[in-house]
DNA sequence: AGCACGCCGACT
DNA sequence: GTCGGCGTGCTC
């Protein structure tokens, strides 16, 4: 065993392949598969992982492995493994795969550095103003200075400077000075009383540090003593402490945890329970989709779950949608479980993520509470893996790999054979339905823990308002509500989804809109030709002057901001406080708890925000919660539209009347009698499903078809749609009459950055059907995707259209 | 991706 | 003849 094969840090096609080196004796123990290497690749030296070993290579005359960059593997096989099942499953190279299950501080930097072999007044004169003294400096410095090639190629042949390749490693340990005594307490003690008064700060050191019972920071014995290092320093000198250099963790959560213990569980509860624990004594594989209404105690059904885990000697990993936006649900780990939870979240800088890292590949915890990426938490004894709220599109992952969080979850719960527990109040269509074919098994919490009723949702018809000559974006009945809540000191959360930019078109008279004849997803207006296009099939109309149901003249088309509301509310309640939770206002590191905090801490009467409001915030004041405009995200051409409503809509009324007040909901909209907002007011979500089954199968969407979207882009527009219209043909060539394409059309943002985008969708039954027709396309734009700017690439179950 | 190699036109 | 620009193909 003694070559190695090593997959290169280079994402591109022609090296997405294992490559063999030769292990040089001096590394014989420490290669193995899960570390990092750095090997001689070409002309220059790259780094590499490290997937398997071996004794034969069909290759003669190996390059040997340089160095290496771990001294333990950061991967387990499992996740060596998992990588290639994810490159399969996503078309993705297994470079970016491998990178994808490790935090950022893992990937190499490069560097091109120019090193002198002579002295530097032997370089030609242009260059000592470039080098200024330096034996290395990067290689850019050269270009910078636009020196030609041909004369850096002359003073490397004459022997004058080497060109080097520089492998970096990122991944820095933080370290703190600690101070301790180095003699023995009663040795300490004699010398003491030798002190003169001359040396009194060293005096009151030693006897300070003979009352503390461990090491101390040295920055907080120079603060509590107001002392500098000059005193330390002679301490050291004269042999009587010593200072160590110690591994710290950046401590992102500096605040400590309550202890909290089991809950009581209901009825309902236990029995959704037990099927899970039975799981976990038979160490067994099954996929559960927990559907429990807001309120219901699914997280306490979680927290007991993973203390049988833990009492069995695993772990667990937790996915929560983005943890930053759920503080309340980080205490509840953090204090059931206490320093046995590591937090994984994009909140976290690069170096809080790797020591969170740290701790799990330390095993320093068994539980695992993190976004998206914590599903590859480098576990190997897993219990249980449990999702929250799957429905959440978060758990996509946008760029490569576009892998899902939920099928990567099923794959490591069927190799450590542990539960997989999916958990929400309205979970996806494709999870339910899976639910209903047996694959999942159903677990149903239908009642809230408290006993407390879901809150009264009140539909407003915006027409009706119009009707009456309220021209402003507040009903008269959320205006009166708003204020019985201001007056009381209660507390208001109001909703608004902006995400309704992609501008649809409604009769603000009838609350018609305009939909696709072909593809029943709203039709998208295009404010340069004046034309109204569906981003599924390319259909297009004109953009009409009256309404084609009511003949009214009252048609527009929809979006307003965060920015504009505000504005608004303020002017329309002078005498309320508003809190504006945005991007714009979140952007900045710990603003979005800060935000929180202050609405907690009844710092201000509402609290108005895009989707961040609606998930997760419990606010025992909060006794009203309004929808500005329902139909915003209704209406959005995605055919999960409808779905996504419901979505929201239930999620967000559940932020009302947690506690003993009750609450109201008020959900303004133009299109009272769609289904989505009647069954969302009803809670039904067992209509919902039925009625949404319906519509999908109609059309073919999901769960009856799978989808893969191909987007391609070009910054030439002629050659993006002259891309797409190839790709459509070798894909209607390829593709049975399994399946069926949709486009080739331009995307709903046809130019991001410069770019002009077009998309085909296949929709397919069986993944094989699909396959080779894919790979053919890939092969066959693979040149123009290296050599002439062209972007491609293939998102299985796409949850984002833009 | 990066890099070398090799072919071609332009210019000392 | 020499220099530099770009297309082609390779990296264990």
């Amino acid at each position: 065993m003694n070559i190695a094969k090593v997959v290169v840090d280079v994402p591109v096609s022609a090296t997405d392949a294992l490559f063999d080196y030769q292990i040089p004796d001096d590394l014989q123990t420490i290669v193995e598969p899960g570390i990092r290497v750095i090997v001689p690749f070409g002309p220059r030296q790259i780094m590499g992982f490290v997937v398997d070993l071996t004794s034969e290579s069909e290759f003669e005359n190996l390059k040997v492995i340089q160095q290496v960059m771990d001294y333990k593997p950061i991967l387990t096989s499992e996740l060596i493994q998992l990588s290639r099942w994810l490159q399969h499953e996503t078309l993705c190279f297994r470079i970016s795969a491998l990178q994808a299950m490790l935090p950022a501080v893992f990937k190499a930097k490069y560097s091109k550095e120019v090193w002198l072999q002579t002295e530097e007044t032997l370089l030609p004169e242009n260059w000592r103003a470039i080098s200024q003294g330096r034996e290395v400096f990067p290689f850019q410095d050269l270009i910078d200075a636009k020196i030609p090639d041909s004369q850096i190629r002359r003073q490397i042949e004459e022997g004058l400077i080497e060109i080097n390749y520089v492998v970096k490693g990122k991944n820095r340990v933080k370290k703190d000075t600690y101070v301790e005594l180095a003699l023995s307490e009663p040795d300490t003690l004699e010398k003491l009383t030798e002190f003169t008064n001359q040396a009194k700060k060293q005096h009151d050191i030693l006897e300070w540090l003979l009352d503390q019972e461990q090491p101390v920071r040295l920055k907080q014995l120079q603060e509590t003593l107001s002392v500098t290092r000059s005193p330390v320093k002679s301490l050291e000198q004269k042999g009587l402490l010593n200072l160590v250099q110690k591994e710290i963790y950046r401590n992102p959560h500096s605040r400590s945890f309550e202890a909290t213990e089991s809950l009581p569980l209901t009825d309902q509860q236990q029995n959704v329970i037990d099927p899970v624990l039975n799981n976990i004594h038979e160490t067994k594989h099954d996929v559960f989709l927990l559907h429990g209404i807001t309120g219901s105690g699914k997280t306490e059904v979680y927290l007991q779950s993973i203390e049988a885990v833990l009492n069995k000697g695993e772990e667990a990993i937790v996915l929560v949608p983005e943890i930053s936006l759920t503080p309340q649900m980080v205490e509840r780990f953090k204090s059931r479980f206490g320093d046995d939870v590591a937090v994984l979240h994009s909140g976290l800088s690069t170096g809080e993520k790797y020591d969170e890292w740290r701790k799990i590949h330390r095993r320093e915890v068994k539980v695992v509470v993190g976004a998206r990426s914590a599903i590859f938490a480098p576990f190997d004894n897993l219990g249980i893996i449990i999702i929250d709220e799957e429905h959440e599109n978060t758990y996509k992952q946008e760029d490569y790999p576009k892998y899902h969080a939920r099928e990567v979850a099923k794959y490591r719960g069927e190799f450590h054979q542990c539960p997989v527990v999916l958990g929400s109040a309205t979970p996806t269509l494709e999870s339910y339905a899976r639910a209903q074919k047996g694959v999942y098994r159903l677990l149903e919490l239908t009642e809230r823990v408290n006993q407390q009723a879901m809150p009264e949702m009140d539909i407003v018809d915006m027409r009706e308002e119009l009707a009456k000559g309220n021209r402003t974006m507040f009903s008269d009945t959320l205006v009166d509500k708003i204020n019985a809540r201001i007056e009381r000191r209660e507390q208001v959360v109001l909703l608004l989804n902006r995400r309704g930019y992609a501008t649809f078109v409604m009769c603000r008279e009838c609350g018609e809109t305009i939909q696709c004849e072909h593809c029943d997803i709203s039709m998208t207006y295009h404010r340069t030709q004046n034309k109204l296009k569906c981003h599924y099939c390319s259909d297009e109309r004109p953009m009409p002057n009256i309404c084609p149901s009511c003949e009214s003249d009252a048609i527009r088309f929809f979006g307003t901001g965060t920015q504009k509301v505000e504005e608004a509310l303020q002017e329309q309640f002078q005498n309320a406080s508003i809190i504006r939770m945005d991007v714009d206002t979140t952007s900045r590191k710990g603003a979005h708890e800060r935000l929180l905090n202050q609405f907690a801490n009844r710092e201000a009467d509402i609290l108005l925000g895009t989707q961040m409001i609606a998930k997760g915030l419990d606010f025992e004041n909060v006794t009203l919660v309004g929808v500005i405009a329902a139909d915003a995200l209704l209406h959005l051409p995605d055919f999960r539209a409808a779905e996504k409503s419901f979505q929201l809509l239930t999620q967000v009324s559940g932020r009302a009347g947690r506690h003993e007040l009750t609450g109201e909901v008020v959900v303004q909209t133009y299109t009272p009698e769609h289904y989505t907002v009647e069954m969302a007011a009803d809670y039904d979500y067992q209509s919902f499903y039925l009625r949404e089954m319906q519509v999908r199968k109609r059309f073919g969407y999901p769960p009856y078809y799978y989808l893969v979207l191909i987007n391609l882009s070009h910054t030439n527009h002629v050659k993006a749609v002259d891309a797409s219209k190839r790709v459509a043909q070798i894909l209607g060539r390829d593709l049975g009459d399994t399946t069926e394409m949709l486009g080739p059309t331009q995307s709903p943002m046809l130019r991001i950055k410069d770019r002009y985008r077009y998309q085909c969708m296949i929709k397919y039954r069986e993944r094989e059907d699909v396959e080779a027709a894919l790979s053919n396309v890939l092969n066959h734009f693979q040149k123009e995707m290296n050599q002439d700017d062209l972007q491609l690439t293939v998102d299985f179950e796409p949850y984002n259209f833009m």
